[in-house]
DNA sequence: ACCCGGAACTAATGCGCATTAGCAGTGGGG
DNA sequence: CCCCACTGCTAATGCGCATTAGTTCCGGGT
């Protein structure tokens, strides 16, 4: 049974039959008309300026659904997010993602679906809950811990799809994400080009792609020897990191400190304080630098040197990705670049004593 | 011409008849079993069981477009902004707002639809653009300057929208708003429950409703006389607002001042720095309030007395009220309530001299 | 006078599903 | 022995649109 709100929302929806009706044609001239009449199928001017006015005064605007169902596309972009679309969390890094997305699809002339997919907890699994997506011509997926069936038979149909965030499991897949191996890369070349010759990297325990491409740019950016222990990995920064363990990295020779950046921002929290706890500040005792933007309570404390995320950049490129995939075209550069940001927290080592 | 991205998605996705084949049943039958069979039709349980092992084993999903097309409906939710979607200047106001619409629409089974409509200056003029909205199921309305026109022929047309603010001019039109109403007259009465007796509101010079509310809210929280001239209204308060214009209230009697919050903060940020200017300080030269929250860059200073808005709570009551409307019930309360903050800005009135 | 071709449309069809009307079979009551 | 109610299913239809295969009208050529 119909919902009757249903009927509600219908009734004076007008249908192309009612413009044809008021413009005195056919409902198959105006599809044509309003389509595009890509089958060049000759129209006289007037009957299709008739068409137009009608179609205005009665402010028809076409279904989607029955659009999609005569296999023709809707003009919708669809954002599903495998956390909940607006997470409260990441606000300040999710929201200039959308603002990104958001200005791309606008000016392409697309408007956007968000999925509220798997928001509501019970609702996250549901089988099918992910099919929903095909309403919209494509679709961007957020998220790290994606459901790789659902996602694999998307693919496989051939639904356009772009992942937000490296992604080379799921072959076929089409993705966009951060340059962070150059970013990081371009950071460690900026400490050694001030003299470091010593550098740890300290990151979370955490097999994000996010932070493995962070280390791999650390890594090949390390100019010396001693690599093998510049990176220290930790669950728990904050009781491992320690003003003590600094200390003993720089009685080795180490000068120069890098975090990497995470949702939490555990690592540079706790490089912060272990550098207040021993006394110490930078640039003048050692350097530090955080590979990401410093998370938003820590704004007042001095600029960090390494780099900001371009995350409207990169909205914007994951719609263009989906664009080209809807336009079949062959796919864009998937990396956005980051901006590499001196701070203030970083300078040459201090003279040895 | 149909899109190949389009075939190719539809190429090897089973149908319902392509199930129903492999059961040795009717088409029929297959939406019967899946759907539910909510007609309350009698099917034999060995049938219900074949169609649905031959559902798993084709991997079929129903295809949504089309599900929506016979159910004349389809699940969708918009949000149409009269600036852009994701305005870059009031993202701490605007996220917030957007969790409250999306958890609630989740929660109701909708999917949302941002319309790119104005953010695209170019775009933004065009006639008609508002009438996109009627993809969606219903839709809800932001921002301050709407074009009455366009909206007053949806609403006409029986569309289901609901605007976000009080609205009260177009007729037909539903809307939420906060209830700046009662938030302020609490925040007066708290001011007069410590004591003071003659209180200032500083506003700026603006007609929006969210204006007109907050100064009804104070005029009618005030108990003695002297209301008359308890309302300062200025366009630019920063030269308006001195510290020499604070002595001469002090001087009157006044003890205690609240600004309106608006989206600058302007009347906020001069009454501050007035105060600063002169030498004094909250709460114990005066008493200071602030009918909202204070902007981010002021999180720093002590925590204002006054009321903090529930954007959330704002975005999913308009939710609540937009399928009120679909579902042809009649109106929520439109009003969501603030909560009172008490602030560290305000404490007895000091002790006559 | 007749045919032909282009201009300007329209009728008919199908997309995948939900829903409604209806049809065969079966057993029991009168 | 016929009618009826009931069980268990299917044919037909329509949602709103895009697309394909026509149809009608008209002026020129021969």
């Amino acid at each position: 049974m119909t919902g009757k709100g249903a009927s509600r929302a219908r009734r004076g929806r007008p249908r192309q039959a009612e413009v044809a009706r008021l413009a005195g044609v056919s409902q198959t001239t105006v599809s044509l008309v309003l389509g595009g009449n890509k089958q060049g199928i000759t129209l006289h001017e007037d009957t299709r300026r008739r068409v137009l006015a009608a179609a205005r005064e009665l402010g028809y605007v076409p279904d989607p659904a029955a659009r999609r169902l005569a296999a023709a596309r809707n003009n919708l972009l669809g954002v599903f997010s495998f956390t909940a679309t607006f997470p409260t969390a990441v606000e300040h890094s999710y929201y200039p993602f959308l603002v990104g997305v958001e200005q791309e699809a606008a000016a392409r002339g697309y408007d956007l679906v968000l999925f509220t997919g798997s928001s509501s907890g019970s609702q996250a699994a549901a089988p099918g809950a992910l099919e929903r997506v095909r309403l919209a011509d494509g679709c961007l997926f957020l998220g790290r811990h994606l459901p790789a069936d659902g996602l694999r038979r998307l693919v496989e149909h051939g639904y356009p799809a772009v992942h937000v965030g490296r992604h080379e499991e799921l072959a076929g897949l089409a993705w966009v994400g951060v340059d962070y191996v150059a970013a990081s890369f371009e950071v460690v070349r900026h400490l050694e080009g001030l003299g470091h010759r010593r550098v740890v990297l300290v990151r979370e325990d955490d097999e994000a792609p996010a932070s493995t491409d962070r280390e791999r740019g650390f890594r090949s950016g390390l100019a010396g020897p001693g690599a093998g222990d510049a990176v220290v990995r930790t669950a728990d920064p904050a009781s491992d990191i320690t003003p003590g363990w600094l200390r003993a990295r720089l009685a080795e020779g180490v000068t120069a400190f890098v975090a990497e950046e995470t949702d939490t921002g555990a690592a540079w929290r706790a490089l912060l304080a272990a550098v207040d706890g021993a006394g110490l500040s930078a640039p003048d005792d050692l350097s530090l630098a955080l590979l990401g933007s410093p998370p938003a309570d820590l704004a007042a404390r001095p600029e960090p040197a390494g780099f900001d995320i371009p995350r409207a950049a990169l909205g914007a490129a994951a719609i263009r990705m989906l664009t080209a995939l809807l336009a079949g075209e062959t796919a864009d550069e998937p990396l956005v670049a980051c901006a590499f940001r001196p701070g203030t927290t970083a300078g040459p080592p201090p003279a040895a004593p």
